[in-house]
DNA sequence: TCAATGCTTCGATTAACATCGAACCATGAA
DNA sequence: TTCATGGTTCGATGTTAATCGAAGCATTGA
């Protein structure tokens, strides 16, 4: 009838609350098995079989078989971002599934988006990356400049290591709480690696919260050049 | 039971095959009345009216009375902005609704988004921008210079008249076709109306495709600076 | 080979919702 | 007022699909 992409095939896929719930998991960057997800959507495994069946033939998320278990994993950046505009959306017609608590607080402040750091903090990485010319913009992609891979360098980030797999070094993903934009692509998962390997910050895999530990967060603010921690 | 905002909800919003035609409808940014949406997706009047409700409370689209018509428009950029993601993760999946035709290639060329140009075209328009220094990027957001103004008020467009409005003056929107970035927000719009009353291009607002004549197309080459016509 | 675990397939049930006919309201024109 | 048109509401129907119990594979470990 219509031209273009079947827009509403994968709309619906995501559509369902319990694909939903599993796709809301997955955005914490870690494979989850079958199991594991139905768990996360309340369901039965029989159930969550066949969800994630659909949600793979609509190229949302990659299995991935290890033994007698079946990991899957967000198929790129792009189905984060995706999932983090909806989630942008949502908030803005105050559609909220539960009142804002003390959780949502801290997910504002910092959680893990798909495999990086989202939320206040991590829009303030980014915007200092971009102020101090260590990433720039180069139509619409974002490129590493010089200055910025001494940097990444020095914090103990190899960028040429990174550069070798098919994914994008920089990119960029939409923030639902900030409604601007963070740091992706394996530079931003690099970042967030770095972060908990200097035992500045935790991830809790479960609800996606990162909390900074103090002296974290004050290196944190260093790092970006920040006065307030 | 999960943190953050309610994505299926949304998501089973757009998911419906009626209301995605009406969507995608929207997405030439045209306000369209009841009955027309009610054609576009294929469906009664009265079935289009149950889902137009459905929408408006979803804070998709928007409600506009006038005499004893109904116009329907989408909220704003940033619902055209996740229409558009979904498309590319539909297209990159290979669910196109239709084979690629004619009309694709021409879609995939120039077409409209929400209001303002899409497609190669489109994309080119933006990069041409960035690399001249007509806009550029602060942090999340994207910032018309000075050298930027001066270059729209030549073109004969009044940067400073259209700041007035909430709506923010430059934004930018990922592209389906390209996957990249394209110029949205009053700007955008203001560059897409300029096209028309130059009579270098025609909005068909049915398919969304934009034409340009061989002269316009010259004269675009020549704003952005391109070599090929 | 046997047992246990993780996942898939099949079948039946159930609930949600898209759809439309018909009647009902509101606006504008004659 | 009367008529026509655009839109909404209501009720009934039909289809879709989510759900889970039970049985079936597959892989691992003993």
């Amino acid at each position: 009838m219509k031209e273009g992409p079947d827009i509403a095939r994968i709309a619906a896929l995501i559509g369902d609350p319990a694909r939903a719930n599993m796709l809301g998991a997955l955005m914490s960057g870690k494979a989850l098995t079958a199991s594991e997800l139905a768990a996360e959507a309340g369901i039965t495994l029989q159930t969550a079989s066949s969800h994630l069946a659909k949600l793979e033939g609509g190229g949302l998320v990659h299995p991935r078989k290890q033994g007698r278990h079946k990991y899957f994993s967000l198929t790129g950046s792009d189905v984060a971002a995706v999932l983090e505009g909806l989630m942008g959306l949502a908030a803005g017609a105050g559609h909220l599934r539960t009142r804002t608590g003390p959780k949502d607080a801290a997910l504002r402040r910092a959680r893990l988006c798909y495999n990086h750091l989202a939320g206040d903090m991590g829009t303030r990485l980014f915007d200092s990356l971009i102020a101090r010319g260590h990433l720039r913009r180069d139509g619409g992609d974002l490129v590493l400049t010089e200055a910025g891979a001494v940097f990444a360098h020095d914090f103990g980030i190899d960028p040429d290591g990174l550069r070798t797999g098919r994914a994008a070094l920089c990119r960029e993903c939409l923030d639902w709480s900030e409604r601007r934009s963070h740091l992706a692509g394996s530079l931003g998962r690099a970042f967030m690696c770095r972060f908990e390997e200097l035992g500045w910050a935790r991830a809790d895999r479960t609800n996606r919260v990162v909390t900074f530990a103090p002296h974290g967060a004050r290196q944190f603010a260093a790092l970006i050049g920040s006065a307030d921690a």
